[in-house]
DNA sequence: CCCATCAGGTAAACTGTTTTACTGAACGTC
DNA sequence: GACGTTCAGTAAAACAGTTTACCTGATGGG
């Protein structure tokens, strides 16, 4: 019998005519089965190479390294993954926003953990997750039906219980800045308790003590520690926070705009307002030319992130300086491991500083202006 | 031998003790092999009605899906793609440059990638064109290796000729926002030369004739257009380009900065800066504000891509509107119409134009500035 | 001298779909 | 009534790798 089962004789018919073309990586469909009758080993043998089994001889490694160098000839990742049970590539699942990925604060975080994968060999999926993404399960789908090995979830908050799945579905996830309350995620995150409390020690021997905060969304968990430092520090200073001095900005410079106005109408008082992240102080700096206040003659702004443009906008932005890049890396890193087999939960928050510009000074006196030292 | 050949046993095994504790997508592996038999029709059939295969009866349809339910089935995406020749997977692939992803620049291009593809049901894949990437040729295999089924190339220019490979090796790719001349690649782009017209026209009504450019590098398609524009404009209007009223200010905030310091120290009399881009000229008006130069009373500053934070930079800034979003959006619907079958070639191009804010005014009189109409 | 072990390699099973070539029944037509 | 056609569905061959169980010849120890 020459062709025993089938399939043998058409696969021996191409690769002649192949092997009379004879161009390395030009003909398409080079397979590990013609990389073996090639190399005159098994197909076995070629995939152990490939993948440095040390059951194979130097000598039989170099044959068919030479074969593989001649056909050019790259391993079929859709094949590897069907058998390996293992993709290579992670997720990143952010809430839609409008247009999120033009926020320099998830670009950060994804520039971070796309260059860390890049280095472990992973490839990174952009994944957003609108309501009916989220009704369908289509999250858990990312999983069940293979196409990642891992998601890093940016931006959501507690109401956003659909992460539950994850842990739920014994599926590997992870919380980049921030952290799932009761739902035992693992996460890697900023200091932000400390950074409120390193900018209200500041605004303080600054002088101030009329401060106004705008925040975010509060469901957000690591808004809520900025809130809850600002609040304490706040009781601690003056004796008690006053109604309306905490305004949502909704982490946009639209909202952080409007949240400005509002509260410096209440609070004509106020002499620095600390807001929760760049572009919200960005609204609120637009707010203070537009009412002719100077900054930080008038009044002294703060925001959070410190991301690339803070330093550019007028006057530059005293701010929180949060690791966003280095948090995208360290949680790529973390996930990776965890998915090559690590079984301790990953827990870690990354230190962060006050960055000093020209949008803070010390307090204005009766109405007078005095410059930042 | 109880088990003939191997893995047929537990297979069977762990099957019934799903069957036994009975929930719906509880258990890991239900595969289609389980639906045919708990269908009691052929594998090809449950593959027939997962793809809406008019061939099979509605009542067979139905028995099928009502298991499919009932099992919690999923189809595995790699096994689908092995056979099927497509992952539904597209990639967008840009150069490396600092926290890439933190621009908004890409972040808008790529949201509207993302929410297109999402639509499309493609999974967006994010990869840079690091050197060694390059080297070793993996923007091929993305293709070679059956990663994706097309890919969007950003941020790139006229000195990235490897992306003539794609051309060459027969694979689909898309130029966003830019154009590759001589490759004959398929583009969708904003129409940067109308732009910077308009923004010359505007100047000029003004009474602007001392102009001065920040650009970004001149190997980029957009920006020579926007270049081209500009210098054709100031010779028919001023007789000639002046050297130095054209300087390199990198595309970025820092370089737009330090370019606009360069431009005003060599041609003090200049009474506006159009900039390439919209970070460059933060820079510029960072520049302005540092030499209590007021802006528009002594200098007018445009802008270019009416990115987010632009309204809200102090002036807001006046700069010409490329629909970046929309670019994306359009290039992803086409790249899939082209991954479908499409066969005439792309080429795209959407209309830019001005958005009037406070950067801009007439030009100042003997020094002495006059406010913008 | 004989059996156990081991190094190096192989054939075949396995991954979970899609697709192709085929089959049996019903139906219409001449 | 024999013969094409559809119709609805099936068995098995792809897809391109990895992994497992086995094989063989050489070595080594008692």
């Amino acid at each position: 019998m020459p062709t025993p089962p089938s399939a043998k004789t058409p696969a021996k018919a191409k690769e002649t005519g192949r092997e009379a073309s004879s161009g390395p990586a030009k003909g398409k469909r080079v397979g590990i089965r013609e990389i073996a009758s090639k190399a005159e080993v098994s197909v076995a043998t070629v995939s152990m190479v490939l993948n440095n089994n040390p059951k194979i001889t130097a000598s039989t490694r170099q044959k068919v390294n030479r074969v593989v160098k001649e056909l050019g000839y790259r391993p079929n990742r859709i094949a590897q993954s069907l058998s390996s049970k293992y993709t290579n590539i992670i997720a990143v699942l952010m809430p839609t926003l409008r247009h999120t990925m033009a926020d320099p604060y998830f670009g950060e975080l994804i520039s971070g953990i796309c260059d860390k994968a890049a280095r472990l060999g992973h490839k990174v999926m952009l994944e957003h997750a609108k309501p009916d993404f989220v009704r369908e399960k289509r999250h858990v789908d990312l999983f069940d039906r293979r196409y990642i090995d891992g998601v890093m979830c940016i931006g959501f908050s507690d109401k956003h219980t659909f992460l539950r799945d994850f842990a739920d579905g014994g599926h590997l996830a992870m919380m980049v800045n921030n952290v799932a309350t009761d739902m035992d995620l693992d996460y890697v995150v900023c200091d932000y308790a400390s950074g409120a409390e390193q900018v209200m020690t500041y605004l303080s021997q600054l002088g101030h003590r009329k401060i106004g905060m705008i925040h975010g969304a509060p469901d957000v968990w690591t808004m809520r520690q900025m809130m809850e430092a600002f609040r304490a520090r706040l009781v601690q200073d003056s004796g008690g926070v006053a109604d309306g001095v905490m305004v949502d900005g909704r982490f946009t410079e639209e909202h952080g705009y409007a949240a400005a106005c509002r509260l410096l109408d209440k609070h004509p008082d106020t002499t620095a307002i600390f807001a929760g992240n760049d572009k919200m102080a960005l609204g609120a700096l637009h707010c203070a030319a537009e009412r002719g206040l100077r900054v930080p003659g008038d009044v002294s702004i703060v925001g959070s992130d410190n991301i690339q443009y803070a330093a550019f906008v007028n006057p530059a932005l005293t701010t929180v300086n949060t690791p966003l890049y280095d948090a995208g890396m360290l949680a790529c890193e973390r996930l990776v491991e965890r998915i090559r087999g690590r079984k301790e939960p990953v827990a870690e928050v990354l230190p962060t500083h006050l960055v000093l510009r020209q949008s803070t000074g010390i307090v204005r006196q009766n109405g007078v202006a005095e410059p930042a030292e």
